[in-house]
DNA sequence: CACAATTAAGTAGCGCACAACTAAGTGTCG
DNA sequence: CGACACTTAGTTGTGCGCTACTTAATTGTG
């Protein structure tokens, strides 16, 4: 911290044209480093027949059980427009099955079928060998993960209310 | 560091399952913030008129000058797949201008218009507001980058090679 | 009860990312 | 020179992510 939280911000010691050179180092790694990270992914679950994001709402089901899809999309920061198809296409594919509630006819509950299931055991051998391929130590990648997700928050709330 | 460089792995101290876990919380974070960094940008580039992938592309070539689209793809590792068409819209926007090299017929150079140059001066003041939002200091989003930076490397050599 | 407001899911359209393929230009080697 | 591999862009198809909109069910209010 160079001032303390609440307090106006500094005079810019550093120039715009500056920080639109650093701009361009952060944007990159962090888009680079999320499309890298796809790659990673994409490459060890291609043998499972998941994407990355199908991936994401496996995680979901696996240890969360069955869930409405409103629940996946608060879970994973996404929407309906995005998980309706993504879900349908893993329907399709014979990993979960889409029921709507009884008691709420709006909402329709996801559920893992055996085949969705089972997939949980192959599943697991995933994040050793992308663990592996960070090259990063557990602590390392714990302490990125805490930085992610205080940033995550952050800009959800800059966006929000800015 | 658990180990040495180069040492054969530890065993396990944490199990599959438990990793699997772990996984949930790093993949939903790195996917969220950069989701989350697109959002952000989004807002801050609309006045602008252009996306955050269009804006990794002005800020090259404000940064580096003309470029052929191999060398805009290699510094943002996009390829001509992504490339082709964003560069098309960025030129019926009337941002950029797509020539054929006389000197190599295959390669197209791509140069900023004059309304491609002056919206640098627009763009100068998206980076502090950006880095306002994110609640960090410049030190940890120069670390945060740093950090990515090697990831994108470590990956990048882990799918390549693996 | 009738009504509007809210909520959940879905759909359409655009842009990005990636894989696989095509087309055209360049360079090399026999 | 001509056959060949290589390089550079572009195209096509699929899936994700977002915005805006639609539909249907529920809730809240008079």
């Amino acid at each position: 911290m160079t001032s303390a939280p609440g307090a106006p911000p500094d005079p810019p010691a550093v120039p715009d044209a500056e920080l639109l050179r650093l701009d361009h180092q952060v944007c990159f790694s962090l888009h680079a480093a999320s499309r890298a990270f796809g790659g990673l992914y994409r490459q060890a679950l291609k043998d499972l027949g998941l994407t990355y994001p199908q991936y994401l709402v496996m995680l979901v089901l696996w240890e969360e059980g069955p869930q409405p899809v409103k629940a996946i999309g608060e879970r994973l920061h996404l929407d309906s427009g995005t998980l309706s198809p993504l879900l349908k296409r893993m329907e399709a594919a014979g990993l979960v099955r889409r029921e709507r509630s009884r008691s709420d006819e709006r909402s329709v509950v996801i559920d893992l079928t055996d085949a969705g299931g089972r997939l949980r055991d192959r599943a697991l051998g995933v994040p050793r060998s992308v663990l592996a391929a960070t090259g990063l130590s557990l602590e390392e990648v714990i302490g990125l993960q805490d930085v992610l997700a205080r940033l995550t928050v952050a800009l959800g709330e800059a966006v929000d209310g800015g």
